[in-house]
DNA sequence: CCTACCGATCGGTAGG
DNA sequence: CCTACCGATCGGTAGG
């Protein structure tokens, strides 16, 4: 059955396959190499080796190296804004919201670890204007949290010497940080993670007499509505 | 007075310098080339071209472009824990020290911003085992915190449903992101940051009728000691 | 610290 | 997608 040594299928199990297919194939592996290596330590010969192709073979698919992660880094932001924009949109007070995005992030960030590190470490290597493109001028991220905090703070259910802008940079911090330390299988997982880290940002933020996720609520009124 | 063309003095502003000082030039000057290529996509010619030197003369410095790594990213370290080792160790409650402790950090983060940055973006550049050389097998850093919310816990400063593991990452993250966003000159100063982190911190750890920042105190007892 | 050099690899391209 | 190739640059070394 051995083949007659010759041309064709030389590389890898590399079969020809459709253009879409295969450019999801090298999305993936692009993504897996950047994790690994870092964008400047990776090669294209990398890339390429995974897949079974040869180095300048990649240039049927992309413009160049940069472009790639260019791509990889868009589409990565691109489901996590998405993720968290949905989540901000569902229906509760502006602190409830902030709970639901805080475990929904990290969930999604745990579940995306690659993806999500690679976008976090590799932005720099982006010329700024490419960074500009893929986070919005205003950082599209950021204002998620931070619209959040300032209502939350406008109607009362958040500390009045609370500066939302350091308060939603020190939100965004706990919860990005997550992607360092989190492996699967290990001691947290995502929901108890996400939750915990909600719990903690709400009791940093909430004025006297309100309970956190609770309705907006009149000044105080402790026990009485608990058993 | 221009010199009669030849050999000499031929490189930058360069004149031979005793050992001592030249190692100091270029461990700063990696830093800061580290800082803005990455470890990666710095090369031996950029440092060598930045002190005036011929690459293959950076080798009568160091072993490898590695070492190099690795001598930045120890002396980063070491710099930056003693800081905080010697903030933790000052007197007070254990919620009293955290607050030390994230406003002195924060401080030292901001203050060597280059240096911090590179720490934190390139120890994955560095094999394992000489990250865990930097890091201690328990990494000094997040242990300090560590130990500072389990102090607190097991004298009834903090919440006792409080997981000091995740609580203390949390800290770390919020804390240690500030590198990503601070720049001098910008709207808030280091101090302004790390006082109001501190503050988001100790709401968020602290045990209902314990004023964070006062000693032990007896359950209850609010106002009578405020005028 | 310089001179002079090496092998390996890099991203990328022309042409099919 | 492969063949065949390029110029540039990489980290590193021998010898002084």
């Amino acid at each position: 059955m051995r083949q007659p040594a010759g041309r064709a299928e030389r590389r890898g199990g590399g079969s020809r396959k459709p253009r879409e297919e295969r450019w999801a194939e090298l999305f993936a592996v692009a993504t897996e190499v950047f994790y690994e290596k870092g964008y400047e330590g990776a090669s294209l010969q990398d890339i390429a080796d995974r897949l079974g192709l040869l180095k300048g073979s990649l240039y049927y698919y992309i413009h160049s190296k940069e472009d790639l992660l260019f791509e990889v880094m868009s589409e990565v932001h691109r489901q996590g804004l998405a993720n968290i924009v949905e989540l901000a949109s569902r229906p509760g007070d502006p602190l409830q919201r902030l709970r639901n995005v805080v475990v929904g992030h990290v969930d999604h960030m745990c579940r995306n670890l690659t993806g999500t590190t690679v976008f976090l470490h590799e932005m720099a290597a982006l010329p700024e204007p490419r960074q500009a493109e893929i986070l919005g001028g205003e950082h599209a991220y950021r204002s998620v949290f931070l619209d959040l905090v300032q209502k939350g703070k406008a109607e009362g259910l958040v500390r009045q010497d609370i500066d939302p802008k350091l308060a939603s940079l020190s939100i965004l911090g706990s919860v990005n940080w997550v992607y360092r330390w989190f492996r699967p299988g290990g001691e947290f997982t995502p929901k108890q993670i996400g939750e915990h880290f909600a719990d903690l940002i709400l009791h940093s933020l909430v004025a006297e007499g309100v309970q956190p996720g609770e309705p907006a609520a009149k000044p105080k009124r402790a026990k009485e509505t608990k058993n």
